[in-house]
DNA sequence: CTGAAAGCGCTAACAT
DNA sequence: ATGTTAGCGCTTTCAG
């Protein structure tokens, strides 16, 4: 049984119904639902009125293909269960959704390749690309910025409009933290290589202990995984330092497990500082010391420059830089005393 | 510049293009690039050749208006930052990509009337939807599920297609486990209302309990969120039960906080079970015993259902039922002395 | 196996 | 302010 009353096979409503049933002209009906104010009040609210009651719905391909634009935006992410991604995706759903935007969710599974064959794959499907963490070659993503709207987030390359946490701020807070706490020794566990975050944290990180006089250590790389961690723990275990300061928060949970296991007390033996306050810093144990970054924020001021490049407004900032501050919980204390 | 080596603004290639290059007619590539078999073997490789060699893409709005396929599925979520959600995601987003499907993610924002609304905007955009936690009444539901292809997870209703993970059987586990070690009064810290799966839990929670001539007894609703979890806890201690059994992880880790807050050891004092073995539940403190149910395979299997239904395949099951089984770890124990 | 032609639903000139 | 016309890029009859 149809529920739309009629006996036919509930052939989907299209302007021209409305236009017949308004007694207009089928771009009168266009224009009315499109952009009001260049159709006369009175017929816009009567095609209004009738569209309302037939129930109908734009096609949403039909008015792409001639306008060019899909009203869609896809936002990449390198892997869709990492919770760093979370908070960022509800910023860019919340402020695409209140644009009428639709988000096509694309995970590159971390690999330049994937990214860039979907990249290449969507682009008629899509305005524009929130890429997050992307893991394109430089000269890569500024051809692709070139052809299509994209917005960067955590990843800075020159002629790639781009949002991104100022985390080599908070690396120096971190720094200054563990250095305060009496701690000397300090190293790195780094996450993937390829990631354009990590090389910043590292760099920053280096910058901070020349600062203090105190020579940087790095080890790693690591995946980004909580699993990875066991390793890391082991490896940083290995070095004698009293205090790490971890890629993320994944691996740095990862790396808090293994601690436990290995029943090395946490802040009483190592001190361990994450990056990004992911959901579940805050819980685990013992709660993590972090940077703490605006990502939801971040999300929705990256569709909202990109949104704002695509209406062609002009003054639209290339970058933004947004503010993170080291978030102190119980993961970090004083050296431990000889 | 325009690197695409020609200097006019970079035109996309179509059909035409190729049908040009390779001297056949535009129906013909259509033919090849679509479904290889329909055409003389040879012209296909020198069509499929071209269209590499000019870096075509199809134009997937072109293709839908006339196929009537958008080859995209959405994917419904009542709340995008749940981690609940983040394996299912993970589940639909490789399977969607598998079958070259686009993956539209829909946050319904926990609202009925949102749910309904996007549904409806996006009908026409989609092949069909997987509703995860649908908070549609059941007769919209029904009605939804006879206009378009849908799959619900965790959400039986007749008539609709759906994926859910048997967690009254696991409920039935966790009420064993909290017997078996001494406890007789226990509470069900119930969800939201309007989610079926906490209808479910609480039946199941009554039936489990009736079978050991136990009184259930309940409390709530509070919503399924790490915040609520304060309320709930000092709730839960106000009964005097010694042991209770929460809706879902989200709030049993908010519960498990606010005890800590309040010096009420976990599970000296009291029990805390959890639903669905979200990320943080292995590692929040203590580590909580709750149900762990395969909800990437969900999504995985919701994608299945929802692909060989819109390829006309036959026996396609109506309804899968994923086992769950109880994660103990170390926020039961033993009933306390009085 | 392949070509010609029609048209999906909509928007965008161009007229009026 | 509104109607007419011509496609967008593709698939799909219908012929051959």
């Amino acid at each position: 049984m149809d529920h739309q009353g009629s006996s036919t096979p509930a052939r989907r409503v299209t302007i021209n119904d409305i236009a017949a049933a308004t007694g207009v002209a089928p771009s009168t009906v266009s224009r009315a639902l499109s952009r009001p104010g260049r159709v006369n009040p009175t017929t816009a609210a009567r095609i209004e009125a009738v569209a309302r009651s037939l129930n109908y719905a734009p096609n949403r391909q039909a008015r792409a293909l001639t306008s060019g634009r899909t009203e869609t935006i896809a936002v990449l992410v390198s892997d869709v269960t990492n919770p760093f991604y979370f908070g960022m995706i509800r910023g860019t759903a919340h402020q695409l959704r209140s644009a009428g935007y639709a988000q096509l969710l694309i995970d590159t599974e971390d690999s330049a390749e994937l990214e860039n064959h979907l990249l290449h794959k969507m682009r008629q499907s899509i305005d524009g690309a929130v890429l997050a963490a992307s893991r394109l070659p430089e000269q890569l993503l500024a051809t692709v910025a070139a052809e299509m709207p994209i917005v960067a987030v955590n990843r800075n390359v020159p002629g790639v409009p781009s949002v991104v946490i100022d985390s080599p701020a908070g690396i120096g807070q971190a720094t200054e933290h563990l250095v305060s706490l009496g701690h000397r020794d300090i190293v790195y566990v780094s996450g993937p290589p390829i990631s354009w975050a990590n090389e910043a944290r590292w760099r920053a990180f280096q910058h901070s202990m020349s600062h203090h006089a105190l020579r940087a250590r790095k080890i790693g790389p690591f995946a980004a995984s909580r699993t990875s961690g066991s390793a890391a723990a082991d490896a940083v275990l290995n070095t004698g330092a009293t205090a790490c300061i971890v890629f993320n928060d994944l691996l740095a949970i990862g790396i808090l497990s293994r601690l436990r296991e290995r029943d090395v007390a946490v802040p009483d033996q190592i001190s361990v500082v994450g990056c990004d306050d992911i959901f579940g810093a805050d819980f685990c144990h013992p709660p993590l010391t972090t940077l703490n970054g605006p990502i939801e924020r971040a999300g929705r001021v990256a569709v909202t420059m990109l949104l704002s490049r695509l209406n062609g407004e002009a003054g639209t900032r290339q970058s933004v830089v947004l503010p993170t501050h080291l978030q102190v919980r119980e993961s970090t204390g004083p050296v431990p005393r000889r």
